[in-house]
DNA sequence: TTAGCTGCAAATTATTTGCATTCCG
DNA sequence: CGGAATGCAAATAATTTGCAGCTAA
């Protein structure tokens, strides 16, 4: 169910798109920190370590590409910068956040009641629905503890 | 239920802000284009006809000031720059998108089931939600008619 | 009066782009 | 080999900040 390099080879062939090493560390960045939300410079970053020689530039240009293929899903918390992760098969479909207003702490969690909007929006509003993104704002049990 | 200058005078005061004529002009172009989302450029050229003495780092700090006081909701739309609407009472608490990924139209919906949604969520997560935001990517009609 | 605002310009930050060089297929 | 991809540096674009002068309370 989860991508993997053998993914990212069949469907770069496909397209025409090379391989390249680059490409491939981070994708493989991204199956290394499944639970992260990575911004390019936290990409660049990491690399930096075993690929000093990678640039930035060719992060950028690799996370845009790696979106359109489907690899990965942008989100944005609104905190200027595009942040990314794994779109992870089924799972992709759905990814929705908890942000603290307090901490800034990004929770994950998962759901189901999700389809049931989904359809009766689509049915609604006459729009063919490919994917969502959800966010809601508040404050974690940590902040409420705290500042109670 | 919807917001105006006496509210805008009262919320100011209690927070010992200045009531000023930027402030005043900045808030008024939301409450005059309630169906737009307006970036901070957007807000700074609608400003110029009438009032070309307005800077545009005078709207980014309204921007932020008024959203803080509840008086408008930022959005992202993954375009690079952030957006602002009017926080309509109510309504305010629940804003979602339907954004075309063929045409990058932005179309509105409202709905109530989300209300489940959420209470789902704050008992699962142990986190208290006081706002959220959704937004739906797919394919609207006029795309799919115009492209089937 | 005076602390808070404003406008302007300069500084930052994220992202994009031009181009010579390198490399996958 | 040849077009696509890369690295670097320079260019953009959005937003922020420093500061001297203005103004609402």
């Amino acid at each position: 169910m989860s991508i993997d390099m053998a993914d990212l080879r069949r469907r770069f062939r496909e397209k025409q798109y090379k391989v390249t090493p680059q490409r491939q560390k981070i994708l493989q960045t991204f199956i290394d920190n499944q639970e992260k939300h990575l911004s390019a410079e936290d990409v660049y970053s990491l690399l930096q370590v075993d690929s000093p020689d990678i640039g930035l530039a060719t992060v950028y240009r690799s996370l845009e590409m790696l979106e359109k293929l489907g690899f990965l899903h942008r989100i944005e918390f609104g905190d200027g910068k595009s942040r990314y992760e794994l779109a992870t098969g089924d799972s992709s479909h759905a990814h929705h956040h908890l942000i603290c207003l307090s901490c800034g702490a990004v929770l994950e969690f998962g759901d189901d009641l999700m389809e049931t909007l989904e359809s009766f929006v689509s049915r609604t509003a006459d729009f063919e629905i490919t994917d969502h993104q959800v966010k809601f704002y508040g404050y974690c049990s940590e902040c409420r503890k705290r500042d109670e």
